[in-house]
RNA sequence: GGGAGUAUAGCUCAGUUGGUUAGAGCGCUUGAUUGACAUUCAAGAGGUCGGCGGUUCAAGUCCGCCUACUCCCA
């Protein structure tokens, strides 16, 4: 038995532990069909990451669900990886490329390009997953995927050829989002809404066959009016019913253009009228196929004007709407321009407006749109908090298909050849396999890559062997569904949700529609927890911009990994947002350093027994020798071991840390162990009251471990409750009543009643301490009370306790009265104390702290009376709660005269 | 425009199906501290539970309306 060190110090011992937990193979994940299982797939983070705030939240929830799971003999996975974040990834190869050698992809070429940035991953790629090593998580590291590996990659493939099989896939020119800085296509969840503030610039087309009438029009996009093939006014519009099917002139290029009638158009917005530009914005496109205007697109695809923009040809995108202005001013079409603000789509990874752009592209039809809904909505998946399951349906319920083509080099290349030369929209021509045609020199395969969310959402499948539908592995079989799903609330749509049809359509054969049983099989996870989202101290995300975001490693430097992942805890409010603020967290080392602290202190006070079971710790326990305050604890104890399984199984994760913290801090440490430090004392009491302290700190640490890996471990050891290899992840804190059975079953009987003596003790002597307090004696240790007991049985509890009753409360001296004495005093469950107090009372002091508290219980027993003469009340309200009135009125009653009596004794 | 969330002590938040005198941490005030811990201990101040109305014997909790802020979707 090592002696503890004076003040926890978490760095030695978290690297020692955590790799002898790799070493000892803690965290590997095995297949063992006699147990039931629990897999957690961690959100893989980008390759182009690194560890930041959320990530903590996050990974310590899955590390809290997974080595609970151990403890309770689950056969329990988690797996760690990465995504290749095509978008992200590639954007930074090509900028390093560019600031180190000058060149583009395009001068390297498409193979030379993958090699670079095969080799840029696999440089910065593991940064992120050794970091989460430094935060304990119990991650099975033999098994990291990434979304790039080969047989991963298969998969990803395998599903779409799978998907356009099963006729989800098409292939069409579609209006999509367009990145012009990363040059491709996005699908809908991949553009961020913004407010931006712009102009809106008012101008006039000239009616062709009413020369001299003009039209008036509102825009906040003119560069695009070389694009216009059209204007449109509501059909019913009075004002212009009468010009539909006339023309006015495109100010430039001048040319004319037809005025259709459109449901679409609003009355009231504007003036009424809308520019029609089909190939560069939504609704116009659908506006032109109504009516067969021309689609006209006038960009390139890097955002600049092409030549058919007339007189902006050549020129960047915002440059040309300036441009475009001074081109209507010189045409004398400009009526104004006024300020204006309206919400634009950003492209989530290039953080520039996006174009809507006609081109060509693959589309996923999502399938199973209705056995998804039913997942969640009859509970088969269970969202925390449930509120997420309103958004979640309200997207399924407006959902789009899925552009999944990217115009990128990095990820997965389509798996689709064309003929040469043919049409490509044509079935006949393309050939959809893992495999390429067996004439190649007769087929080109498509230049795209897909998305990276449509190989992330197989994430539980392919991570764990699914590589076709139909097929299986022992993993596939054992683990999947896995058991939960911790993720923040901004990927439900670009992951959560996605991952749910994924798993419907593609875990098993091709079915129209799903049972419930069916469902069951293939959701890929029976639950999700949505963390909140962690902001600074003022509310503002966390960003490298605003420098507000710690380095996570700093963090855990300073508070240790488990003062930081319990500090992070207590401040995470239930899928709330989570203002960080490290003096909240420091909480959390504090309390590692209080778990340290009473367990060196309980070490200090005496030897040393046999710690090494449960059992071995109870058969130590002397029955006879059990005093008020044990059974008070080991009461404590049971219950807290009954709520904190139902909090884990809840996920109710703070309301767990902060279980754990006010029964250890406030319970054990501040009431248990200063009041047995009496019977510490005594040799005969001495290694009674030590067995006890041994099964609660025992318990503690099992309850304690999920959140708190390290220290948990150590001070396992170092009590001597495991040995070398035994590790805590071994040893299940069980229930309640499991721990008050193998108490009874070594005749050890809890004596219920004891739980509320103690908790008038407590407060007895919260009012002593208060009284001594105000007298000036705080700091005293021979203090005389006076008590008029409210009743034998309260004298008793005060007699019985009276050791440790003088030690905690700094007393000498405790008599019994039964008549009223002439001095104030404090009026408690047990009945009035007074202190004794020499010749200096402060008389004032004294009827200003009375009256005060005269007033409050007045309040409580005006509020009594009233209730219980209300007849409604009485005749109604349940008998449980009329008793409770009755006997709280009586109580304040008492109470009441009490300090009625000594204020008088005061005059 | 549609949807969701939040509003409780100076700050950040608990408060389970309505039921004793609404809690915690931090901060603040006062006092302590030479053998577990100043990353500590003790005591104290501080709240008409956002506003208005309703249901009920009983509302922080349920319902309606209003106000403010946040987020998502269009």
């Amino acid at each position: 038995m090592a002696e503890i060190p004076k003040s926890y110090e978490p760095q030695g011992v978290e690297q020692n532990w955590y790799d002898r937990w790799v070493a000892a193979g803690c965290f590997a994940g095995k297949v063992d069909h006699t147990k039931e299982s629990f897999a957690v797939m961690i959100p893989p983070p980008n390759v182009t990451g690194v560890l930041h705030m959320g990530h903590l939240l996050n990974n310590t929830l899955q590390d809290i669900m997974v080595r609970r799971a151990r403890q309770e003999g689950k056969s329990v996975l988690w797996l760690p990886g990465t995504d290749h974040a095509g978008i992200a990834t590639q954007t930074r190869v090509e900028k390093d490329l560019r600031q180190n050698s000058g060149k583009t992809r395009h001068d390297l070429g498409r193979e030379k390009f993958i090699e670079v940035a095969s080799e840029w991953r696999d440089k910065h790629g593991g940064i992120i997953l050794n970091q989460l090593r430094k935060l304990g998580a119990s991650c099975d590291w033999d098994r990291k995927v990434h979304t790039l590996d080969a047989g991963y990659s298969q998969a990803v493939l395998q599903a779409f050829i799978t998907l356009y099989e099963r006729g989800y896939v098409y292939r069409g020119k579609r209006m999509v989002n367009w990145c012009p800085v990363s040059q491709t296509g996005l699908s809908d969840e991949e553009v961020i809404m913004k407010p931006s503030k712009g102009s809106l610039y008012k101008m006039r087309y000239e009616v062709v066959e009413k020369p001299g009438t003009y039209l008036e029009i509102s825009t906040t996009r003119p560069e695009t009016i070389p694009g216009d093939t059209g204007v449109a006014v509501h059909p019913s519009d009075e004002r212009y019913k009468d010009l539909i099917g006339l023309h006015v002139w495109r100010p430039f290029p001048r040319e004319k253009i037809l005025i259709v009638g459109d449901n679409a158009v609003e009355k009231d917005f504007g003036t009424g009228v809308l520019k029609v530009t089909p190939a560069h914005d939504r609704t116009d496109f659908d506006i032109g196929k109504r009516h067969q205007l021309p689609v006209l697109d006038v960009m390139n695809p890097d955002g600049t004007m092409n030549e058919k923009a007339g007189p902006l040809a050549g020129i960047e995108r915002f440059k040309a709407r300036n441009m475009a202005a001074k081109l209507l001013e010189e045409l004398g079409a400009l009526v104004k321009i006024e300020p204006y603000e309206n919400t634009v789509g950003y492209s989530e990874r290039a953080d520039v407006p996006i174009e809507p752009r006609l081109s060509e592209q693959w589309f996923i039809h999502y399938p199973k749109i209705e056995e998804a809904k039913r997942a969640v909505t009859s509970g088969m998946i269970k969202f925390h908090p449930e509120r997420w399951t309103k958004t979640y349906l309200h997207w399924l319920d407006n959902i789009q298909d899925w552009c999944v083509s990217r115009q990128l080099w990095w990820g997965h290349r389509i798996p689709v050849w064309y003929r040469k030369g043919a049409d490509r929209n044509d079935a006949k021509n393309r050939h959809v396999s893992l495999t390429p045609p067996n004439d190649p020199e007769n087929w080109e395969q498509d230049p795209d890559v897909l998305d990276t969310w449509a190989s992330s959402w197989l994430w539980c499948l392919a991570t764990i062997g699914w590589r076709k539908p139909g097929e299986t592995t022992p993993e596939l079989s054992h683990w999947y569904p896995t058991g939960a799903l911790a993720t923040g609330p901004d990927i439900i749509f670009l992951w959560v949700a996605r991952m749910i049809i994924a798993g419907l359509e593609l875990h098993g054969p091709e079915k129209k529609t799903l049972t419930d049983d069916e469902i069951r099989q293939r959701i890929p996870f029976k639950r999700v927890y949505f963390n909140g989202i962690i902001r600074d101290k003022l509310g503002r995300k966390m960003s490298k911009s605003l420098g507000n975001s710690p380095e996570p490693l700093d963090l855990i430097a300073k508070f240790g990994a488990d003062g930081l992942r319990l500090g992070l805890l207590l401040i995470a409010p239930k899928g709330q947002d989570i203002l960080f603020d490290e003096d909240h967290v420091s909480q959390g080392r504090n309390f590692a350093n209080k778990l340290w602290n009473a367990s060196r202190f309980r070490q200090m006070s005496g030897p040393m027994f046999d710690n090494s079971s449960l059992l071995s710790i109870v058969k130590r326990i002397q029955p006879t020798q059990l005093d008020d305050d044990d059974f008070a604890i080991i009461h404590g104890l049971a219950e807290l071991t009954d709520k904190v399984a139902n909090q884990l199984s809840e996920h109710e994760f703070t309301a767990y840390a902060k279980a754990l913290y006010n029964f250890f801090w406030g319970d054990f440490c501040d009431w248990y162990v200063e009041a047995s430090k009496a019977r510490l004392a005594d040799p005969a009491l001495r290694d009674n009251c030590l067995a006890v302290q041994d099964l609660v700190i025992r318990q503690f640490l099992l309850l304690f471990h999920p959140v708190a890996p390290f220290i948990s471990e150590e001070l396992w050891h170092l009590l001597g409750y495991g040995n070398e290899s035994d590790f805590i992840q071994k040893h299940s804190p069980g229930l309640g009543g499991d721990l008050l059975k193998t108490l009874r079953e070594n005749g050890i009987k809890l004596i219920n009643s004891k739980v509320q003596d103690v908790a008038q003790l407590r407060e007895f002597v919260v009012a002593v301490r208060g009284l001594k307090s105000q007298a000036n004696q705080a700091n005293r240790r021979d203090s005389k009370i006076i008590v008029l007991a409210k009743d034998a049985a309260s004298q008793a509890i005060l007699e019985t306790n009276k050791d440790k009753l003088f030690r905690v409360a700094g007393l000498q001296e405790m008599t019994f009265e039964t008549h009223s004495a002439d001095r104030p005093g404090s009026v408690t469950p047990l009945g009035t104390v007074i202190l004794e107090m020499g010749t200096n009372i402060d008389v004032g002091a004294e009827k200003i702290r009375l009256t005060k508290e005269l007033e409050k219980i007045e309040k409580a027993v005006s509020a009594g009376e009233a209730k219980l003469s209300n007849e409604t009340f009485v005749s109604k309200a349940p008998p449980a709660i009329l008793d409770g009135a009755r006997k709280q009125l009586a109580e304040s009653v008492a109470k009441r005269d009490e300090i009625k009596r000594m204020l008088s004794s005061l005059k």
